[in-house]
DNA sequence: GATATCCAGATAAAAAATATCCGATTAAGG
DNA sequence: CCTTAATCGGATATTTTTTATCTGGATATC
């Protein structure tokens, strides 16, 4: 059970998109360099971001992507679900209704237990990734991290927009 | 991200085992037999519950598998760790230290924010797997299902090791 | 000794994740 | 108007993981 990378490359890509100033964004080329992460396969996870609501790209030159929303307003829950779709994680196959004592399909209305069981689990997972911010993150970040990095990610990013 | 089969195979296989008297075993093609799973495959999972510690097994004829432990004490977090190993969802490949930016192995000593983030919702979901026994499981079974169903397997199941 | 069973390892097939390429579109700037 | 830089969508290729099978060996029962 293993999330896409794209959910660690685009969680990233948040944290400096965010550090833009209004109307500015960056290209998929200057995240993959950045990253140093495939550009053509980033490419299509800033599209599942932009499909999400989360990004929004410019197109044309000088064009790029950007976060569509507020740092606050976007989750990991937000990403995950953009980069790897809402199916959850167990996958009921009915099985009980197979072999000798299967169960007859009007029967099995009410979800089967174990299916239940696993779903508690998953919501569980989704709240926790719900409650934690892109904000929060940052914040983290911007705490544990050097004022030197900071300001060494921040020229990088005026570089990029001059 | 994906479970993988074998951990809603393996988990209905639970709860039948769970109702053999004791020093009675089922074996793999039995137990395929009554879910309707390839053999061969459900033999491999068979071994990871062993290896877990959650299964024993019987070789020989008349052998088979049966629970090691009581439903008490088998949790959803043990079945899912036995099938699909001890991994974090979330791979952290620490793209913090690529690119212009990148950071230096030295000002990477704690995790970064994002990867701890993740692993606080995988942690969520554990417990919350962990909080669900097979003995709770199969007592919500027990009073959804009707008393025919439970007897057919019952009686199923003493067909086989008769 | 014949049979039924688990076990370990090798291998094969199918599916999913990862990655690349190309033609179309769109906007900026000379 | 033309060139350049950028996203977009679809098609395709590669790699990895999951799923599945096979085979030979060990072991216990009858």
């Amino acid at each position: 059970m293993q999330l896409g990378k794209g959910v660690e490359w685009t969680t990233h890509i948040c944290t400096v998109l965010a550090l833009l100033p209004e109307g500015k964004g960056l290209s998929v080329d200057a995240l993959a360099d950045f990253f140093e992460v495939p550009s053509a396969y980033l490419s299509k996870q800033m599209q599942l971001l932009r499909r999400a609501g989360i990004a929004e790209s410019v197109r044309g030159k000088r064009g790029g992507y950007r976060l569509a929303t507020s740092v606050d307003a976007i989750s990991l829950l937000d990403i995950v679900r953009a980069i790897e779709g809402p199916m959850p994680a167990f996958r009921c196959t009915e099985i009980r209704r197979n072999g000798p004592c299967g169960l007859k399909p009007k029967d099995c209305k009410r979800p089967c237990e174990i299916a239940s069981a696993f779903a508690k689990a998953e919501d569980a997972y989704r709240q926790a990734l719900q409650s934690q911010t892109l904000a929060g993150i940052m914040q983290e970040a911007a705490t544990n991290s050097s004022p030197e990095h900071v300001m060494e990610i921040a020229t990088w990013v005026q570089r990029q927009i001059a």
